[in-house]
DNA sequence: CAAGTATTCAAGATATATATTGAATACTTG
DNA sequence: CAAGTATTCAATATATATCTTGAATACTTG
């Protein structure tokens, strides 16, 4: 193989994932796949999308390595491979939130309107989940927070929280997480919890990218 | 802004940043003005794109801020908007290296051919260096070793490698390196210099992936 | 095995991406 | 300012991506 082939043949490969992950939809399927596994109609039911749609989308992302699926009774569950592609992609994310302006922009826009400013970020809640004085609040849905959680984080969904404000201590500064800096979720928990009172921040990231970064430090 | 508003703002900006990203040419660019800047013309002469081709694809990159241009006289130069983006590039290289089968196979096979396997990482590098029994042999063409290269490298390029045999001491294991793990300069050296006789390796990486470890580490 | 459900397939219409061509612009140099 | 050079623009043809629709498949459950 001369070095033009070689060249082309990575440059095209690369391509080739490059634009399996470079559509609105497919990323995504991959933020609520990177929460823990979910059915075709889990999919469908958070994303707007068809059900044929979100197939062809999933059949994209499993002929590129991204997702892999299982089958167990008539359901079909789909899952990311593995946590490589995870960290690589919160890199993009963390990327494209701070260094592209529109997004930047936008996000901070979003936090604004659910007085969510001021977010608190992984390194900074390590230290004050030591110190205590803090409620580590998971408004994810449940079966996302039974796949894996925060250590230490108790879990009321988004839409289960008005009517849970009893649980909560009122004492306590509440640092509400989700599925990472592109869910509303936490935003949404920030504007209702103030509205009641609390004092309580969102976490910057979500429960994958503490994931990752508990498995590189091991 | 709803909720699900912003979520279709913020994928739709991050897949149209990838899409920028997703294309063969694109990526050979990238590649290349990770190394240092360049005018039009030198993008043209190492990838067999027209003029005008090229050009587009550079109106691509700019638009979506990841490279930026200055005029000086008849020449217009590109470069990368900052290392921000080289990192992430390079975190996806090296996923698509490593996790995607058919890329992982085309590279060994290209390393094979060139009889390159047994590369060195860059932490092995920086061991080896401090033994002091090392040469390290910057291949790439000379600017873009003026521009920047790894600590005690020396340059010389690819093709004037054969006609200067005379600078490589033969006692020192040589380690060649060039832009990155896509580029295949270092493989031509390490099978032009094993035919001579030398002791020779290749760097897995190249110069910028040297670079972003050196700025990450400060 | 019939009926129901979850998922995928196949075909088509529309939109977007890409490479090519020839011309236009902008700058430099004599 | 005329001639030359580097780059970009505009228009087009082709290829690829996307979404929709309606049907086909595969599995489960009574």
């Amino acid at each position: 193989m001369k070095g033009r082939e070689f060249k082309d043949a990575m440059y095209d490969g690369l391509a080739k994932m490059l634009k399996a992950i470079s559509n609105p939809s497919r990323l995504e399927i991959i933020e609520m796949l990177s929460q823990c596994e979910k059915s075709v109609e889990g999919i469908v039911q958070t994303t707007n999308l068809t059900f044929a749609n979100a197939s062809q989308h999933l059949q994209v992302l499993k002929n590129n390595n991204i997702v892999k699926s299982r089958k167990d009774r008539q359901y079909v569950y789909y899952s990311l491979v593995n946590d490589d592609f995870l960290s690589v992609y919160q890199h993009i994310i963390r990327f494209a939130s701070h260094e592209i302006a529109e997004l930047e922009r936008i996000m901070s826009r979003q936090r604004k309107d659910n007085n969510a400013q001021h977010a608190v970020s992984l390194v900074e809640l390590e230290q004050m989940v030591n110190a205590d004085n803090v409620l580590l609040l998971d408004v994810r849905p449940s079966a996302e927070y039974e796949f894996g959680h925060i250590t230490g984080a108790i879990s009321i969904p988004m839409n289960e929280l008005l009517t849970n404000l009893k649980n909560i201590a009122s004492d306590k500064e509440v640092i509400a997480y989700c599925r990472g800096p592109f869910c509303v979720l936490a935003d949404e928990a920030v504007k209702l919890l103030k509205e009641k009172g609390y004092k309580v921040r969102r976490l910057d990231e979500g429960y994958p990218e503490w994931k990752i970064k508990q498995t590189m430090s091991n």
